[in-house]
DNA sequence: ACCGTATTTGCATCTCATGCGAACTGCCAA
DNA sequence: TTGGCAGTTCGCATGAGATGCAAATACGGT
C-alpha cells in the first residue's frame, strides 16, 4: 500500500476524512511484512491510542482493502490475514509458528495446468494465481 | 478416499463403528468432485436420510480427514471445504459461481523462489505446495 | 441375545466478522 | 473563525461457521 501521506491524499480526494484513527494503521500497516489479523493490530494499534476500537480496525481495513491498498487472505485456521504487499508475490506459511513470509516465484507462467480427463486446452481464464508453501521455517527446522 | 467397503474394514478394524449415517456419507463423499462444505453435505444427507444431524457431519468429516482419508482447505469466502481427492492436484475456483475444479500442474518442482533481500536459496523446508488459479470458469466467461 | 463402548444428537459455547445507530468530529464553506 | 453537515467511531447486537458436552441410543464382539 501507498505511504500514510499518499493515503491521506487519496482519502480527502474521495470525500473520506482523515482521522487519527485511520492514521495510527496507515502508519503501522505500511511496510508491514508480519501479514497480521485484524485482532493483531488492533493489540498493536491499542498499545499507541488506548481506547481505539477493534470495530474501527475491521472498518479501515476493510475500506482499505476495498481501495486496493490491502489483499485480504485466507490462510485456514483461523482469522484472515491483512497484507499490504499488493504486487505480485506469494507465501511461506510455517506448519508450526505460523509464520507468513512474502516470495516472489519465477515460472509461474510456465506451469502446465490440465484436467484429469482433458489433458487439452481447457477453457478456464485465470485471472490471477496464489501459491502456498506450507512446511517449516529455519527457526522451526531445529526445533524439532 | 477409498470406497465405502474398504472404509468399513478400516473402521472396524479402528475399533469404530459403521453407522447408517457414516455409510450414507462415505457413499455421498466417494468420487465427490464437487468440494462440499459441511453444510452442503448435510443437505444432501438429509434428503437421504431426514433426521441426521449437522453434528454428525461435522464428526464423520473431521474424523476422515484426521485419517488421511479427506483433505480440507480453506479457499476463503465462507466455510471450509472437504476434498476426497486426496492425490497430489491443485484447484481452479471462479470467482463469479465459486465452483471449484480439480486441475493437476506440472511445473511445480521447477518454480523458483526468492526472498526479496536474499536471491540465493533460502532455507524453508517446503512440505506441500497449494495453487489457486482464480478467474472465470467456461460458463460463467459469456454470461458478461 | 447381552453388554460395554462408541456414536448420535441437541444445545450451549466460542471465534471471527458484520449490522446498527447514537454520539462525535473532520473539514469545507460562509 | 465558526457553523454545520456528512462521514466516523464505538459499543452492542447479531450472524456464520465450528466445536464442546452429556444424555440417550445403537453397533458389534462374545
Ligand atoms: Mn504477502
Ligand atoms: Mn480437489
Ligand atoms: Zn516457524
Ligand atoms: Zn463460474
Amino acid at each position: 500500500m501507498r505511504t500514510p501521506a499518499e493515503l491521506t491524499t487519496a482519502f480527502r480526494s474521495l470525500g473520506l476524512k482523515v482521522t487519527p484513527q485511520r492514521q495510527l494503521l496507515f502508519r503501522l500497516l505500511h511496510d508491514n511484512t508480519t501479514h497480521p489479523t485484524a485482532e493483531a493490530l488492533f493489540e498493536v494499534a491499542s498499545a499507541q491510542m488506548p481506547g481505539i476500537s477493534l470495530r474501527t480496525v475491521y472498518q479501515t481495513l476493510t475500506d482499505l482493502a476495498g481501495m486496493g491498498e490491502l489483499q485480504s487472505i485466507a490462510f485456514g485456521g483461523g482469522a484472515i490475514r491483512f497484507d499490504p504487499n499488493v504486487g505480485q508475490h506469494h507465501h511461506q506459511v510455517c506448519v508450526s509458528c505460523d509464520e507468513i513470509t512474502d516470495v516472489y516465484v519465477d515460472g509461474v507462467d510456465q506451469l502446465n495446468v490440465s484436467l484429469r480427463n482433458e489433458p487439452d486446452a481447457h477453457s478456464f481464464a485465470t485471472a490471477s494465481t496464489d501459491i502456498v508453501f506450507r512446511g517449516r521455517c529455519v527457526r522451526c527446522a531445529d526445533t524439532v
